[in-house]
DNA sequence: CGTGAGTAGTTAGGGGCCATACTATATGGC
DNA sequence: GCCATATAGTATGGCCCCTAACTACTCACG
């Protein structure tokens, strides 16, 4: 397999309202935030938590106290459905707990356990000291400039 | 919600054994790449076909002959299992047609239909327009740099 | 030949993601 | 106070993806 992925010699003419660097980027985009998604779930396997998971600990972890449903859907962007489905999996591991909002009974407020806590932690640094070795190939210069791109093009499709 | 997505400022003290810029790449390559998926979904939500199935379309016409599941398992990059619902999904929608291989019986040839035909064409169509949009931020330049850096990392995590 | 190793496809079961629809609750304007 | 509207969480059903296990078949080696 090629790396990175190039469209075919004749790509201009068969599509003609097409620009074939556009589509380079947007082939190579999907198939290195793949590769990046595997590589975090490999990482955490050893822990036994899921990616989304992760991001779900840290989440409840950076907010220092027990947060609503709706506040983690927000910041992962994802959505309301999906978060109770992370949920129900991080209760069953006994990572998280669903608790009734003191006040305002439409509410839930999940809480960090003492084991969640200790896994957000974990998650970070095993993921951070990963994230390092992945990006090990790419210069600092490298880096800023493919995370400028990156800002420049999700600024446009968000 | 800023973009690029950076790391907090206390990072470096946080994960010692982290690097701030491996975090930022690799989680705006993971959203970037998601944001491009979302694109493609939302693309060809008008032709009613998902954005693997569209792909699998894709590698039957480029065959230009009938294939079995296992070559298009490994065009995709994904498994066999995979492949067995996606074309559950296209034979259903009467894009495509299983017939049995003659010689190797293990073996099923996945046909192409005309309407499956007409339908990966006009796919590769309306996609390709949509990447020359979505990249449009992007010059020239910027997006061969890209693809560069994109592909530096792939051969690095693949 | 026959048998064991390898290959092809599917099934079963699990997770993440979505949109939609439903229930319960809150709230602002009348 | 009452009601329309908005908000929160969840259930449902669909797609995509995986691993593991199972069936059917092929093939080469003894």
């Amino acid at each position: 397999m090629e790396m990175p992925i190039r469209v075919s010699r004749d790509f201009a003419t068969t599509y003609p309202d097409a620009s074939a660097s556009a589509t380079e980027c947007a082939m190579n985009l999907a198939r290195t935030g793949d590769l990046v998604l595997g590589r975090v779930a490999l990482t955490l396997q050893p822990l036994d938590v899921s990616p989304a998971g992760g991001l779900v600990l840290g989440i409840l972890k950076d907010a220092g106290q027990p947060c609503p449903p709706h506040y983690i859907s927000e910041r992962l962007i994802v959505s309301r459905a999906t978060v109770t489905g992370v949920l129900d999996t991080l209760v069953k591991r006994g990572l998280v707990r669903r608790e009734p909002h003191p006040t305002d009974r439409r509410m839930v407020l999940v809480h960090l356990t003492k084991a969640g806590s200790r896994m957000a932690d974990a998650v970070r640094r095993t993921v951070h000291r990963a994230e390092a070795e992945w990006m090990g190939t790419l210069s600092e210069h490298e880096r800023d400039q493919l995370t400028e791109l990156l800002g420049k093009l999700q600024r446009h499709l968000a």
